[in-house]
RNA sequence: GGCCCCGUAGCGCAGUUGGUUAGCGCGCCGCCCUGUCACGGCGGAGGCCGCGGGUUCGAGUCCCGUCGGGGUCGCCA
C-alpha cells in the first residue's frame, strides 16, 4: 500500500509516529507561512499541516495526494471538536502529487446544494462526498447482511440469465436483437420469476439472488429502468414460513441502523386495508382512518351522497383553511381523476360548515361529526362512488393530509403485511397492455399467473371473491417487497389459465418450458421479492432510489454518465440484425 | 401519453411594469497573509439568459413551438 495509516484513523494515540497518507485535498486554508489542507479518504479526514508555501500554494482542491508526515498533537487551543481526528494533525515532511485534478464542475463539498443533473454527470466526484458515498457503502452492507441470513439457512446463491424471454410481469420488456437468428429477440428479464421456480423444480429448495430486474415503463422518482431485487424462493414452505424467513432478514438490515424490528409483524388483510386506508400499502405511522358512511348516509336526499360508497377522512384542524387551500384540495381530487372532494368544515362551536354541510338533514348533522371521530376545529373529506375509486381518493387524502398536518414521525418505522389478496381483477381494471395480454377473459392475474388460490376447490366459481395466497411486506407506506405461494399443480395451473382466458396454445407459447418441468413432479413451492432500492433507500433515510444506485439513470431512462442511450453505427444496426424481417411476427397481443 | 413547475457565468440563485452596460454568493485565476478549520484581504477573468420562431421601437422578461430536467396522474409490484 501507499499509505501506512488511514487518514481519519489518526488519534491522539498515534501522536509521535511518523505516518505516510494518501487521499485527496477536501479544503485549503493557506495562511502564507503556514497551509492547512484537509486530507479527505475513505476513513475520513485529518488536518495535514504545511510550513513550505512553496509546496501548498501549489494544491489545489481535490488533487491527490501522499504525505508524509508526523502526527502530532495540535496547539492549545486549536482542536476542533467536530473532526474525529480534530485534536491531531500531520506535520507533513513530504508531500507527493499522485494526481492532480482540473476545476471541478461542482464543489465536492458536504454543505453546498448542487442539481442532480450534472452530480450524476460527475457521478464520480458526487460520491466523493460523505452523504452519496455512505449510501453506497450502506447498501453494501446491506447486501452482506442479507447475505449472511441466508447463508445461515443453507439457501443457495443462483444466476439466472439476462438475456432470455419475456417473464409474466406485465411489463414491457426490453429487447435485445440475436445476431445469430437475426428477426428474432431476446427479453431482458422483469424478475427471474420463471427460472426460481425452474430451479425449485430443480430440487435447489433454496434459492436466492440479489437480482437485476428490467422493465421498459415509464419513469417516475421511484423507478429505474433497471433496478435490484433480493430474489428468493423455497420448497416445501407456506406462507409462514416465507414472512418469518423474510422477518428475519428485515431484522438484520434494520439492525444496521439500529432499529429493532418488533417480530412478528402485524399483518392485515388486504380487504381490511382498503376499507380502513384506501391502500394496499398503508402508512401506519399516522391515524386518520377511513371511516365508512354508507349506512349513515343510506336515506340521505344529498345526491352526490347517494352512492354505492360514502367514506370519509378526518383533517384535524382543516376548519381554519383558507378558501384558497380547500380549492385547491379540489384540485388535487381532479388530478387524481375524481370530480372533486366533498368536505365539510366542524366550526370551533360544532357548527357545521362548508358548502355540503346544508345538503345534509338535520340528522345527518347531528351526528356527522361523533361518526367520523371529527372534533370542533376539523375538516371531514368525503369520497362517494364506486367503492374502489373512492377509497383510493381517500386514502390518497389520508397521506396527503398526514404531510400536510405533520402527522408523520419521520423518524418511526412501521411494518406491516398485507395478506389475503385477491386472486384476480377485473380486465378493465387492468388497463395496461400486458396483463391484459395475457388471455383475453373478465379477470386477470393480481399477482401473476402462477399465485396459489387459497381455495383450491372453487376459486375458478367466483374469481373476484377468491382469494390468493400472495403477501406483500410494507414499511412506511411503500411497498417494499412481495410474494406468494405458487401453483405446482398442473390441473391447478390450466385452471387458472382458463379463467384469466389463456389458451393452452397460448401458455404453451409464453412458458411452455416452465409448464412442461411442472410434469416432473414440481414441489410445492413459495417466495417473496424484496425491493432492495427502495429499502436501501428507507435505510440510508433518502427520498430517492437514485441515492443508493452508484450510476442511476435520470428521466426518460437517460443515463447522465455515459450518455447512454446511444445512436449505433450502420455497421452494428447491420450485424445486430436489428432491421431483420422475421419469418412472421407473432400474433398482437392487442 | 395528460397536467404542473424549472432551464440566466463552472455551481447555487436574483433579475421590478418589457427599457439603455444582466447582477449576488460560492468556485476559478493572480497577489498578499505563520494557527486556520465553510480562514481572511485586495484585484481579475468568466454569459448563445436551453434552442427556434413570433409580438414590439425595444424581449432574460410576453406568446407559440421544441429540447432537457423535476414532480404528479395514467402505466408499472
Amino acid at each position: 500500500m501507499i499509505r501506512t495509516h488511514d487518514a481519519g484513523a489518526l488519534r491522539a494515540e498515534h501522536v509521535g509516529q511518523t505516518v505516510t497518507l494518501a487521499g485527496w485535498v477536501a479544503r485549503r486554508r493557506d495562511h502564507g507561512g503556514v497551509a492547512f489542507i484537509d486530507l479527505r479518504e475513505a476513513s475520513g479526514v485529518v488536518q495535514v499541516v504545511i510550513r513550505d508555501e512553496a509546496v501548498a500554494g501549489n494544491l489545489r482542491n481535490e488533487y491527490c495526494l501522499k504525505i508524509v508526515g508526523e502526527v502530532s498533537l495540535r496547539p492549545e487551543g486549536n482542536a476542533n471538536p467536530n473532526l474525529p481526528s480534530g485534536e491531531i494533525e500531520v506535520i507533513a515532511t513530504d508531500v507527493h502529487v499522485l494526481s492532480e485534478s482540473a476545476p471541478l464542475p461542482f464543489p465536492v463539498d458536504e454543505h453546498v446544494e448542487v442539481g442532480e443533473e450534472v452530480r450524476l454527470k460527475h457521478r464520480y466526484l458526487d460520491l466523493r462526498r460523505t452523504g452519496p458515498n455512505s449510501a453506497l457503502r450502506l447498501r453494501s452492507k446491506v447486501n452482506k447482511a442479507a447475505r449472511d441470513v441466508l447463508a445461515a439457512h443453507d439457501f443457495v446463491e443462483v444466476e439466472t440469465p439476462t438475456l432470455t424471454r419475456s417473464t409474466p410481469e406485465g411489463a414491457r420488456d426490453f429487447l435485445v436483437p440475436a445476431r445469430l437468428k437475426p428477426g428474432s429477440w431476446y427479453a431482458l428479464p422483469q424478475s427471474p420469476q420463471l427460472f426460481k421456480q425452474l430451479l425449485m423444480v430443480a430440487g435447489m429448495e433454496r434459492y436466492y439472488q440479489i437480482a437485476r430486474c428490467y422493465r421498459d415503463e415509464d419513469f417516475r422518482a421511484d423507478r429505474q429502468p433497471e433496478f435490484t431485487q433480493l430474489d428468493i424462493e423455497m420448497s416445501f414452505v407456506e406462507q409462514d414460513d416465507v414472512i418469518a424467513l423474510t422477518e428475519e432478514i428485515l431484522v438484520a438490515l434494520w439492525k444496521l441502523v439500529g432499529y429493532d424490528v418488533p417480530t412478528p409483524l402485524p399483518r392485515l388483510t388486504y380487504a381490511e386495508s382498503m376499507a380502513r386506508y384506501g391502500s394496499d400499502k398503508p402508512d401506519l405511522r399516522m391515524g386518520q382512518e377511513l371511516v365508512e358512511c354508507t349506512e349513515f348516509f343510506k336515506d340521505t336526499t344529498f345526491r352526490v351522497f347517494q352512492a354505492p360508497y360514502v367514506g370519509a377522512v378526518v383533517m384535524p384542524g382543516g376548519a381554519s383553511q383558507p378558501r384558497k387551500q380547500l380549492d385547491a384540495w379540489q384540485e388535487w381530487a381532479k388530478q387524481r381523476g375524481a370530480r372533486g372532494l366533498a368536505y365539510v368544515l366542524v366550526g370551533e362551536d360544532g357548527e357545521l360548515g362548508g358548502p355540503v354541510a346544508k345538503n345534509l338533514t338535520d340528522a345527518e348533522r347531528a351526528g356527522l361529526a361523533e361518526h367520523v371521530g371529527a372534533v370542533p376545529g376539523d375538516c371531514i373529506f368525503f369520497g362517494a362512488g364506486d367503492v374502489k375509486s373512492s377509497r383510493a381518493l381517500l386514502g390518497a387524502a389520508r397521506v396527503e393530509i398526514g404531510r400536510r398536518c405533520g402527522l408523520i414521525d419521520e423518524d418511526a418505522w412501521s411494518f406491516l403485511w398485507v395478506v389475503d389478496a385477491p386472486l384476480f381483477e377485473p380486465s378493465s381494471d387492468a388497463t395496461a397492455s400486458g396483463d391484459v395480454a395475457l388471455g383475453y377473459s373478465a379477470w386477470t392475474a393480481v399477482h401473476h399467473a402462477f399465485t396459489s388460490p387459497k381455495d383450491l376447490d372453487h376459486f375458478d366459481q367466483d374469481p373476484g371473491g377468491s382469494l390468493a395466497w400472495a403477501y406483500d411486506i410494507v414499511c412506511n407506506g411503500n411497498e417494499i417487497g412481495g410474494g406468494s405461494i405458487r401453483i405446482h399443480r398442473e390441473d391447478i395451473q390450466k385452471r387458472v389459465f382458463a379463467v384469466m382466458g389463456i389458451s393452452e396454445e397460448e401458455a404453451d407459447e409464453k412458458f411452455g418450458f416452465l409448464l412442461e418441468a411442472f410434469k416432473y413432479g414440481a414441489p410445492p413451492h413459495g417466495g417473496i421479492a424484496l425491493g432492495w432500492d427502495r429499502i436501501c433507500a428507507l435505510l440510508a433515510h433518502t427520498e430517492s432510489i437514485r441515492d443508493v444506485i452508484a450510476f442511476p439513470k435520470s428521466g426518460g431512462g437517460y443515463d447522465p454518465l455515459t450518455a447512454a442511450p446511444a445512436p449505433i453505427t450502420a455497421e452494428q444496426r447491420k450485424e445486430a440484425g436489428v432491421d431483420a424481417r422475421p419469418a412472421e411476427d407473432l400474433p398482437s397481443n392487442a
